[in-house]
DNA sequence: TCTAAACTCTGTAGTCACTATAGAGTCAAG
DNA sequence: CTTGACTCTATAGTGACTACAGAGTTTAGA
């Protein structure tokens, strides 16, 4: 198949799709005459992993390495947990932080009401004060 | 005084002053004989407001609304609060987002105990599957 | 007075994971 | 045989900076 019925089995754009191939998240794959990439089953499987792993935010050199070692089915996947370990941490730290940035914006609001002139304002008061 | 008392008394970078500057959320400024940018009072506190919005997560255009609204003090404040209201709700959305994805990672972790090998891998098992 | 270090200047490239566009070529249906 | 849908490569843009390179300026100490 041709790389826009790719794009569509997956719900990948075809630019992501020729991205992924640059940065050797997919291999280069067979041309058609005209020069046309064709893909099979293997890379449907191969870009739904991806798309997967971007779901959960993982970044594409942290899908390269996990890529790698689905390939060498041999190796000690302590690796793996490794990575979603950091990964976990890293989400949870976010996440602390935009709720306590939420705090400070809704303490913010909690400054100024409607219908008064900029001059008044509460919240550009608190901004321009601290 | 020059930029880099600037940077140090806001604790902005050096270059992220000249970047404001460039994006005209600073206005320029003064130079001196030998073509150094010269700053006073006016701009700690202008520089520190910004400091202060980028602490919200506000974004540059976002701030230069704020700047513009600042100096024009006889208009009415709605736009303020409609700011930053929409911030608010984009801030929670995310806070959503990722508290979801955690809950995700933390299923997938569950899959995987150390010792394995990345055949048996429960992690890449479920990414590979799903 | 000389010099070395510290500072500043402009301009450019890089970050990340794409999206958007231009301009050209390929293919299938009517 | 044309039209439209698709594909190709290459390049620029996104946001908010950081990190240089290569040049000029200033300051402190010997």
């Amino acid at each position: 198949m041709k790389i826009g019925k790719l794009a569509k089995l997956t719900g990948c754009s075809v630019q992501a799709i020729r991205y992924y191939e640059k940065e050797k998240l997919l291999p280069s794959t067979q041309r058609s005459e005209g020069n046309f990439r064709l893909y099979d089953e293997s890379h449907i499987e191969q870009l739904s992993f991806i798309k997967l792993c971007r779901g959960l935010d993982l970044s594409l050199s942290e899908i390269r390495q996990l890529l790698s070692l689905k390939s060498s089915p041999g190796a000690q996947c302590d690796e793996v947990n490794r990575m979603m370990e950091t990964h976990i941490q890293q989400v949870e730290t976010r996440i602390r932080e935009l709720m306590q940035l939420n705090v400070e914006l809704k303490a913010l609001r909690a400054h100024c009401s409607d219908q008064q002139t900029v001059e008044h304002c509460g919240i550009l008061q608190s901004l321009s004060s601290a």
